[in-house]
DNA sequence: GCGTAACCGTTACCATCGGTTACAGGTTGT
DNA sequence: ACAACCTGTAACCGATGGTAACGGTTACGC
């Protein structure tokens, strides 16, 4: 066992501060053990693993796990948040860049694409709502990661819209409905792989930008594909950012 | 129900030929009485309802279930085929429909978001591939129908790109992606029901349009949104309409 | 009418898997 | 020494998908 001690200062008198200190980062630690074993079950056993593999895989039996996730769903927002991490972490350089419209939407849809290609089976895990536990009422928390993507595309999406003076109010369903084809592209590429990463991210790229020109056009603006646009300084994703950082707490590299 | 009975022939000598026909036929219908029955569980119980659920809602006990079906994934793919088939006949009328572009697809959308509308747990099951027997290695069965409807679409999407003269390549992953954009929609509205039908029919045919006429133009080719095309009266969807009746055989209205 | 082949339906059971209980140590700071 | 926190295990519970074994009943063919 890894010493994982490491806490040198702290507290020296009184209360047994150090110790709860020091026993509360062990427990992050151990979660994320928990979830790197959960990641190698995902893998070995495919989206259908059980919880006695999870303790298998981590070296111990399962009422371990369960000291330190309440629930299988429980486990499953874990390794939501992990994934979502992972995505968040690639996706959002790639959005910030400064290009133009086009080259800009490639390179959000390919980093995509490469990540679902590296971790295919927790994309499937995460996709799926299958959910935890079939007797648990409290069954969509996995669904929340999905939301988060769909929050974050929502505000891109909106702030572009209001920047083009245009109403607002379809920010939302659009942004879901965009979330919804990208990942249902995925899924689609993962299962059957009948075309290489470049094609499906130049297909994909495509017909959002069509989307989005369309629906532009349809308001009487253009917008040069190749040339960034000056908005593009303006509008970023701090908030959303934020937000995922603030729900990925805890976990470390 | 259509009697399909066909067996005009028949094994002249020897064994009971009536007695096996009928049967045949009995069993066709109890099937139905028990997706009946499943139905109603699923109103009652919500998408996690229980093989002994529908066992009680179709006043029998579990084996007798099992007589009708191998599996809980057996029962969840003859509610998938149900479900199938009546969005079939709601969407195919309105496909066919000799409109310009622009209402052709409001139609189908209209008629989309009609039927979830009236059977959303229907919906929320055939959408989740939450499924069935969680040890069952079948799991991706009633995936089938998402794949069903995706096929057609890729069928009527190749056909137009053929007939404009486009390379068809991308309608395999551009129909998947359709699928997955109106799919998302719907049940992002389903669950929030934060604005009318009206609304997001509207909206959502407004991102499809805007994503077909953006594609268009950008190979040079403009379409009246509000204008027939003489293509609509050759490209139809005889093939993948009866692709859906050899699946949903034997199921009555 | 008798045999047969299909159905009807039940009670009682098994296996799996999520989740729990109860027990028995270790380590570490006061 | 002791308290407080961890470590771990074996054995068990309960819900649920799925089966076995049993005893009728219906309707046809001979």
């Amino acid at each position: 066992m890894p010493d994982r001690v490491k806490r040198s200062s702290k507290q020296s008198a009184s209360t047994g501060d150090a110790r709860r200190d020091r026993w509360k980062q062990h427990r992050i630690a151990r979660r994320a053990e928990f979830v790197e074993a959960a990641l190698r079950a995902l893998d070995k056993h495919g989206t259908e693993f059980g919880m006695d593999d999870v303790a298998a895989e981590a070296g111990v039996t399962k009422p371990v796990v369960y000291r330190h996730f309440t629930d299988k769903a429980d486990l499953h927002l874990a390794l939501g948040q992990h994934g979502t991490k992972i995505l968040f972490n690639r996706l959002m350089p790639a959005l910030n860049e400064e290009l133009a419209p086009v080259p800009r939407i490639r390179s959000v849809i390919d980093a995509f694409f490469t990540t679902i290609d590296e971790y295919p089976n927790l994309y499937r895990l995460l996709v799926h709502p299958s959910h935890a536990g079939d007797r648990l009422p409290d069954a969509d928390i996995v669904h929340e990661d999905k939301e988060l993507i769909a929050t974050s595309v929502t505000a891109v999406l909106g702030d572009y819209m209001r920047a083009f003076g245009l109403d607002s109010g379809a920010a939302e369903p659009w942004a879901h409905g965009v979330v919804g084809l990208v990942q249902s592209i995925g899924t689609w590429w993962l299962d059957k792989r009948s075309m290489g990463r470049d094609s499906i991210v130049e297909y994909t790229t495509e017909i959002i930008w069509a989307a989005i020109d369309g629906i532009l056009r349809q308001r009487g603006i253009t917008v040069e594909p190749n040339k960034p646009l000056e908005i593009n300084k303006v509008v970023r994703m701090h908030d959303v950012w934020s937000e995922a950082e603030r729900k990925a707490t805890g976990e470390g590299a």
